[in-house]
DNA sequence: ACCAGCTCCTGCTTGC
DNA sequence: TGCAAGCAGGAGCTGG
């Protein structure tokens, strides 16, 4: 899906536009997406004010003046984007409805924000807001990496003793909270770490690295606007161009990155999921 | 407790 | 050109 970055810069897009703005009428057009939605989740929208946008994890929160949180996970190919507003002195027009159009958010002034998703992996949910980390999605969920709580001594603890290979473990939201197949990928051939170790083998040194770099990946994919690769996209419907920086993910055959690394970069299967790295540099 | 594998779904790409 | 297989950013569940 959508990682932390892409997270993080969709709900970036919607906030000048969904913040202190009252939600006029939603459509919901299909009575779920993953799971079932609340069967009410329209009345409970239509009419409310949206009093702030945060994200926890890969889902973006959406608090009403009513009490209530807005849950939107979007899955692996959802898409949350902005039409019918001024951004920015641009007026961003409404498109005709399109196939897999499942939510639509008709603000007071005009604009309109549209949940897509083919897949259909996506999640919505409602809960009361000092409810919140009690909710099922949130309640085992690890620290958020760009948090201080997310420090080394938390992470070796962690890992110690984990025999599933470091790929899992980083990618096992209970560790922490955020990361997906891509940044891991990055992250552990920013930290010369194969994705093949053993969790709990990793040097102290080595599982200390991984703190900084973790944060510096996530942070220079938030700033690049997240990465596109097929299905997504800034609410404002622009590509993220984090995936033109990648050093390994997707980059199967080509030449290790790492100067006078005579490598290349090699994918293999990990519990199903495609692994990219280095076997010279990362070990 | 931990871990690997399967599953939900559509659509794009690849290979024969 | 056509068709089927393979693959995709997630994550909950099952069974070992």
């Amino acid at each position: 899906m959508p990682e932390l970055p892409e997270v993080e810069t969709v709900m970036r897009g919607l906030d000048p536009v969904m913040r202190d703005s009252v939600i006029a009428s939603v459509d919901v057009n299909r009575p779920d997406l993953r799971w079932p939605f609340p069967v009410d989740m329209k009345q409970r929208l239509d009419g409310a004010r949206v009093v702030g946008l945060r994200r926890r994890s890969k889902y973006v929160l959406i608090d009403l003046d009513r009490g209530e949180t807005l849950i939107v996970h979007l899955g692996m190919s959802g898409r949350m984007l902005v039409t019918g507003a001024m951004i920015g002195g641009f007026h961003h027009s409404h498109v005709a409805p399109e196939k897999h159009d499942h939510v639509v958010f008709h603000m007071q002034d005009g604009a309109r924000v549209t949940f897509n998703d083919p897949r259909r992996f996506g999640a919505m949910d409602m809960v009361a807001t000092d409810q919140l980390e009690q909710h099922k999605f949130f309640a085992k969920l690890g620290p958020e990496p760009l948090s201080n709580s997310f420090d080394a001594a938390y992470l070796y603890d962690s890992l110690k003793g984990r025999k599933s290979p470091i790929k899992s473990a980083l990618l096992d939201q209970r560790i922490v909270a955020g990361l997906g197949n891509i940044y891991v990928c990055e992250v552990l051939f920013r930290t010369g770490i194969s994705p093949l170790r053993k969790a709990g083998t990793l040097k102290k040194q080595q599982t200390e690295a991984l703190v900084p770099a973790i944060r510096q990946v996530l942070e220079d994919a938030i700033l690049a606007g997240g990465s596109s690769l097929k299905d997504f996209r800034r609410a404002d419907g622009e590509l993220g161009y984090f995936q033109h920086r990648f050093n390994v993910y997707d980059q199967e055959g080509a030449p290790c990155p790492t100067p006078e690394c005579s490598g290349e970069v090699k994918r293999v299967i990990q519990s199903g999921r495609s692994s990219f790295y280095c076997p010279i540099c990362q070990r």
